[in-house]
DNA sequence: CGTACTATTGACGCAGATCAAGTTCCGTGG
DNA sequence: CCACGGAACTTGATCTGCGTCAATAGTACG
């Protein structure tokens, strides 16, 4: 984690103040449409995602708690993909142009927001080797593994287990399959023993067995250090 | 375009002074080990990639003449992927500490930035969008297109005809597929008359059809204003 | 010319899609 | 408290897009 000054933190706990709710399932950022306010999850997941004409939907990018949404194409420009709600949310709506102006005054909140695209960049640049070049078993294995790993970082795992409200079609959507797919490949990671499932929670049996089995190689999370907005 | 002040232009004519020439295959960024300079192409064509333990290949990113390769990386933490030179390609190397200096006390080179920024991830977005939910047919006819408006922008594509230095392995590579099939489907949007193709030279025919093959919308390239550096 | 890379074509196999029935688990209202 | 309706999930049967394997040809370069 990188260290703030106190004028940092008072940026950021100004641009956090405007909370707001949203209901899961609402379409919060629509593609195409000018929206000059970015948000920070506060609580809850979002994602983003393209629709195509004959109703195919793919799933580009999953938000945590602490993650930006939207901050540089509200900034700049129409944002071309739309952003929903997974879950009911609380999220900090912000004004994306005062927020950069004040981040220009700020050399460490600077980096800290470099260090999120970096991270943001490295998750996409994973999900495509994933979707390219796993198979859906290990795709299915990577994502469990990579969405242990984000959610521990913000406090949201505890031990081996935690909550994934995501439902087997939005991962499939994410992972390039199909619903019934993801649950036939649930079954085989149960019954291999790499993880249990128990309603929403998760819990991964063998962290070891199921890098292994996606290939996972958690660098393209860490990169040396972190930071999280939020809370 | 955005504007440039004079003193935004020395800068980057500073950045782009140290030139390097780079032979095609030539691996110039090595995932994991540290490398705190970065590079904007000028001539050439490169690709970030990740290789897994079974030799499995994903190419994820291309970089195109004008592309930043590892600012951010270079600047924060250690690269997860490796970068290779598709062709003989000269670029610019720079030290991303200090450009990142520069780039705080200029506004509009920051916001030049925040663009680039914008436009590689609206690229990626398609791209996981593409590989996940596109047929093979639908996935060829979408980069072709996309190469096709990137290249035009920066001066490369002359009428409807542009230079692939990129093999078939590359394209499968880059689109999650295998070379035979690209081959494959190179041959289905030659028999549909939507390209032709000549050596390394590609001459869409008719570019509504691909982009009705694509599903193809401009917008993710576009954001209503560009920035290109280099050149 | 021979070696190595790239592209092409055909035959065959399989991972994952599609189609079709269920089943479980809720929240909601009578 | 039960009945109902709708998500979400599961399982099986079948199909198909793309991968794999194999052979050949074109091209570029030393």
């Amino acid at each position: 984690m990188i260290d703030l000054t106190a004028a940092d933190r008072s940026i950021i706990e100004r641009m956090l103040s405007n909370r707001l709710e949203i209901a899961a399932g609402t379409v919060f950022v629509r593609g195409g449409q000018p929206l000059n306010q970015a948000h920070v999850v506060v609580q809850g997941w979002a994602y983003r995602f393209r629709m195509f004409q004959d109703g195919r939907r793919q799933i580009s990018r999953l938000f945590l708690p602490g993650d930006f949404i939207g901050f540089n194409s509200a900034l700049l420009s129409l944002p071309d993909q739309s952003a929903a709600a997974l879950t009911d949310m609380i999220v900090s709506r912000f004004d994306a142009r005062v927020f950069a102006e004040q981040l220009r005054k700020s050399p460490r909140l600077w980096l800290a927001l470099l260090w999120s695209y970096t991270r943001d960049r490295s998750i996409m640049e994973e999900r495509v080797a994933s979707i390219g070049r796993r198979t859906s078993y290990e795709r299915l294995a990577h994502i469990i593994v990579e969405l242990y790993f984000r959610l521990e970082l913000v406090g949201e795992a505890e031990g081996d287990e935690f909550v994934l409200p995501a439902t087997q079609e939005h991962l499939a959507d994410l992972l390039g399959l199909t619903n019934i797919h993801v649950s036939r490949m649930f079954r085989r990671l149960r019954q291999d023993g790499l993880v249990a499932v128990d309603g929403r929670s998760i819990t991964i049996l063998s962290r070891e067995k199921l890098m292994k089995a996606a290939d996972f190689d958690p660098q393209y999370l860490i990169h040396g250090q972190n930071i999280s907005f939020g809370q």
